[in-house]
DNA sequence: TGCGCGGATATGAACGATCAAATACGGTGT
DNA sequence: ACACCGTATTTGATCGTTCATATCCGCGCA
């Protein structure tokens, strides 16, 4: 540990106080409760709080009210071979949700050597945070049961189980997925393949499920294939896939990742996408409208997640209130040409 | 404003020196100076402080100390139309590299009608955070200006001024640029062409300025093209050049997003990458080594540099030591089949 | 005149930690 | 026996805010 050499300090209410000629409380006031002050005086002193550049001494504060006005991000670990495709539009979109509550979001990460529980343990046990939000929540998620045995604030981006505090916020990736098959149906496609690593994950679980079911509303014939994560046997699985006698002329891909392999392999097959073969994924990444031609997927509302994830964050920081169900939201079909005319 | 509940207190300092029969300031040294204690004593406290999970109140000791352990990064804007390459692995990287030092990041953004300088000001006055991180540092950065204007903690990803602060590490975009032309030219083409958007940021130029200055060094014919940010401009624009007289045979690409419209133009055109035409491209992003072939780049040393901003960061925080010279790391060459044999 | 009343403002006491200074405690040297 | 010293531990004050309570003040009313 270093030496640590204090900051120096601001303006304090004190400060405001001496300057305007009134106690402290008064100036408290003016910032917390207004009305409590007769017209004349708030005027003078927001005057002189607004002069002065005045803010609250956020620690002070805290340390009074018990509340931190911070929200706390557990970052999914970002494997490069498998980019998570939440990352980037999800904590955006909690960062802008978020900040319009007026709390701001702490990232965190457990420190090498430590489990993702006693991170969590840390951040509670010093009173750093008034929250959690959980993204890429799995079965039997630990993190869900920690903070559900600590009683502590959390919202999740996911389903939890149904023994737990019911307070996540969910895409209805099923629906949207029969949806997408519907897509691929109503062109007249009969042969269908669905395309997804097999890594266990609730959300892809779903969406596989979703497929399926998809493809026994519409009475196609639909298959699984499941390539690893590696780029290289993605194309592979997928011309072997394309080289066969009853080829498919639609593929569905777990997600927008995959489709960068699709395409690859249907070129190399000489398939024209959007013509000879449609090919759909999942998640509206940039990659989607990057391609060419732009890939057909499913947008998640992200910044709807993100405000349904503070509002009921907040709702339990600030009220005491868990919610007593999840909340599903709907995914949005982005139609492109990747899925034919 | 709604009602604020106060969050239930955990355990104090007070209960864990009842506890285990000695003062407040015993388990605080214990923790923050264990040398100045008996071995025994240390031994009883610290047993006691695991025993009850005693962790100090971070407002308490911010509000004493006067440092909070918390370091602001304002997040860029993820346009979409161009996503911003670093927001996932850098962000990764700074945690990691912050979480190691114990310090936290916390997420900022302007509110809704607030200017960045008046949020960075908001941080400040509210003494929330330590310091600041930036990335995409634009020439004349307000934000930078305002920082160094205010007297404030701050380290930057991207040079600033000569009259500023020199507390900034960037990557040596030029040279980097320079040994991939080198690359380029040792497989002996002769005609290489250089895309980038010209949005004018200046790492971008950079890059550009690289790329020129490679192509002078190894004597080849170099020119430059810059459609705009629309993937079908990009596809559109390299289609043109391809189908020219005098194509280029290698395309120097200034981003790796930019490689993907340049695979499928090169596709439409016929041409076989890595064998009738080279790409090679900047950044390492994760598409990289999903495009098929593989896309040779320039891979961005992401954990080095969040180590050194942070590193240097935590030097002005902590000893009031502003770094004299920028620090300007080496890009790393990552060899892929899309360079050729 | 004195009293009660109510709105506006002021005062004292936390919140939980750390810093600086004070004290307790053995052991030495004379 | 006593001053002296260094180490181990305790005490008091403080950081800047907010909560609960106290005071002030002008006014109507008996």
């Amino acid at each position: 540990m270093t030496a640590r050499r204090p900051r120096e300090r601001g303006v304090t209410i004190e400060d405001v106080a001496r300057a305007a000629g009134v106690s402290r409380q008064t100036i408290s006031n003016a910032l917390n409760a207004p009305h409590r002050l007769k017209a004349e005086t708030l005027e003078r002193v927001s005057a002189m709080i607004e002069n002065l550049g005045y803010r609250p001494d956020q620690s002070a504060r805290s340390l009074k009210s018990g509340t931190r006005r911070i929200i706390a991000y557990p970052t999914p670990v970002d494997d490069p071979a498998n980019p998570n495709p939440l990352m980037g539009g999800f904590l955006e979109a909690v960062v802008a949700a978020s900040g319009e509550a007026g709390y701001r979001v702490l990232l965190v990460r457990p420190r090498p050597g430590q489990s993702q529980e006693q991170a969590l343990d840390e951040l509670i046990a010093a009173r750093t945070v008034d929250g959690f939000l959980l993204s890429d929540i799995l079965r039997d998620d630990p993190r869900v049961a920690h903070l559900t045995g600590a009683g502590f604030p959390f919202a999740a981006f996911g389903r939890t189980g149904p023994e737990q505090p019911q307070s996540w916020v969910d895409v209805d990736s099923v629906q949207a997925m029969i949806e997408l098959v519907g897509m691929v149906a109503a062109r007249g496609h009969r042969r269908v393949a669905f395309l997804a690593s097999s890594s266990g994950q609730p959300w892809m679980d779903d969406r596989r499920a979703g497929f399926l079911a998809g493809v026994r509303r519409h009475g196609l014939a639909g298959q699984l294939y499941s390539p690893g994560d590696d780029p290289g046997e993605i194309v592979a699985a997928t011309c072997e896939l394309l080289a066969g006698r009853d080829r498919p002329t639609a593929i569905v891909a777990g997600g927008d990742w995959l489709a960068l392999g699709i395409y690859t392999a249907a070129r190399a097959e000489g398939l024209e996408i959007g013509t000879e073969l449609a090919v759909v994924a999942f998640d509206d990444l940039p990659i989607a409208a990057f391609l060419q031609p732009a890939l057909t997927t499913v947008r998640l509302p992200l910044r709807r997640i993100a405000d349904a994830l503070i509002s009921r964050l907040l709702q339990i920081i600030e009220d005491g209130v868990t919610p007593q169900a999840g909340l599903i939201l709907p995914g949005e079909l982005v139609i492109r040409p990747s899925l034919g005319p």
